[in-house]
RNA sequence: GGCGGGUUGCCCGAGUGGCCAAAGGGAGCUGACUGUAAAUCAGCCGCGCAAGCUACGGCGGUUCAAAUCCGUCACCCGCCA
């Protein structure tokens, strides 16, 4: 029992910075010693997809399942229906059909992260609709808004902040006795003790602990991991495209999710390998190093983007991308890449059609490619110096290419300013 | 139900008859410097090559001229009942 035995999980968990708030820890710790302990993370589907940022807490899941406990992911259908309030104003509720929909796609993600089988550590899938549907408004009210002190409510943050903004919904003001509600459904279903989450779900988290505690007189536990931002303050997973970084391959491709993280600050890098990935202490101390050391070979964003992209797609298919990367970034040219890796790489990243017999100016394969979303935002990268293309700049808005600047007959390697490649497919 | 306040571009937010495609900030894009980094500096940032078009919650009106005035509808906020 030494050498690579693993830490305890708190510890590790402290030492990833991954613990923001807590209940008891040392009763925690007692509890995780004796056995198998269940805990939950809900996920609410408030898009279609997962992005980057929910991978904290899903991730901490796992990292408890690996330590031999058995994870519940919480698919959010009914709290989705709902909406957790936010301080920005209240949300528009969306229609019962797409949140149906969104709950059934994130779940098929949240599977992905935990293991199921058998044994007592094996996950289960749960969706908060199942206890939620059917119950009587009165029942509901009675057995748990009974508990509920309003006084309590109000102080909170959020709805402090958004009484003072443009006020909150009763429905938005509800939540709260929605997701407290789960924790103890999961309590009475599969004895449920922990709940998970991200630091802005401490007090739902704690309105479920209180619940449990005064209806079934049991001291249940809480854990939140601290919000991921970046060196700005912005939340994690902002792309620099402006909206989210998406687990969905089809909202955000695999290439994309690659270039985002081998693209972060090397700072981001470090905190990113230890708050969101299992690479061991020993690999991102090391990795610490050398950043310090020659920053400019970017070795922790390439771990961690590699890493994140096997986690989130697969080995195959982050073999494919850092190969795409390497020949688009690569200091060789690009003539002279054989025909099957610039297919592979033009695979990766976007890609849009032409024909040279329509004598197609650099303005309309910048629109071709989808690197310029008009005419006028083409001509204006083209203005600015920020065409390229096959890695050579073009400056003149009439630029046409010929049938030589084909790469192998066919591609053009088109890119806008530094890191924003496409493919356009030239048939004749 | 009554009275008052509000609805502006991706977000926040100024703007009360022409000088408004609309201040300012944020976000975003490009360039320089670099390490596919940060910071910094510079340019851009509704659509259109352009004429012009579309836009300040919806519709209708007044006016030579409206984001700005009037009517009406919708929604939001507050106070009162």
């Amino acid at each position: 029992m030494m050498g690579f035995v693993s830490e305890h999980i708190l510890d590790e968990l402290s030492w990833r910075g991954l613990i923001a708030q807590s209940t008891d820890l040392d009763a925690l710790r007692r509890d995780l010693g004796s056995g198998p302990l269940t805990l939950y993370c809900g996920f609410d589907p408030t898009a279609p997809s997962l992005h980057a940022g929910n991978l904290v807490p899903l991730l901490g899941l796992s990292r408890f399942q690996k330590a031999g406990h058995r994870p519940i992911v919480l698919a959010g259908g009914a709290t989705g229906m709902i909406g957790d309030p936010r301080d920005t104003g209240e949300r528009t509720m969306n229609s019962l059909d797409i949140v149906a929909e969104w709950t059934e796609r994130i779940r098929g993600q949240l599977e992905r992260f935990v293991d199921f089988d058998s044994s007592p550590t094996g996950a289960l899938v749960e969706n908060n609709l199942t206890w939620t549907a059917n119950v009587p408004v009165t029942e509901f009210l009675r057995d748990i808004g009974k508990h509920f002190s309003v006084n309590v409510m109000l102080a909170r943050e959020t709805v402090k902040r958004r009484l003072e903004g443009d006020g909150m919904s009763y429905t938005e003001f509800s939540y709260l006795l929605l997701q407290s509600n789960d924790y103890l459904q999961l309590y009475r279903k599969h004895g449920c003790t922990l709940q998970l989450g991200g630091q802005d779900q401490w007090g739902n988290i704690v309105g479920g602990v209180d619940l449990v505690r005064k209806v079934e007189q049991k001291s249940v536990h809480a854990l939140t991991a601290p919000l991921v931002t970046d060196s700005q303050g912005r939340k994690f997973g902002k792309s620099t495209g402006g909206g989210n970084v998406w687990l969905d391959p089809a909202m955000t491709s695999p290439y994309a999710w690659y270039q985002y993280f081998v693209n972060v600050d090397d700072a981001e890098a470090l905190t990113y390998l230890r708050m969101l990935t299992f690479v061991p202490r020993e690999e991102i101390e090391e990795l610490t190093r050398q950043t310090e050391e020659k920053p400019q070979l970017r070795a922790a964003q390439k771990r961690l983007a590699e890493e994140f992209t096997n986690l989130v797609h697969s080995e195959k298919e982050t073999q494919q991308v850092i190969a795409a990367s390497q020949a688009l970034f690569g200091r060789g040219e690009l003539r002279e890449l054989d025909a099957s890796t610039l297919d592979a790489a033009m695979a990766e990243v976007p890609t849009g059609d032409l024909r040279l017999a329509d004598q197609p100016t650099i303005v309309e394969i910048l629109v071709a490619s989808g690197l310029a979303a008009g005419n006028g935002a083409a001509r204006r990268t083209v203005s600015e110096g920020g065409a390229y293309v096959n890695n050579t700049r073009v400056s003149a808005d009439d630029w046409r290419p010929t049938a030589d600047d084909l790469l192998h007959g066919k591609w053009l390697v088109v890119r806008k300013g530094k890191r924003n490649t496409a493919g356009v497919r030239v048939t004749p």
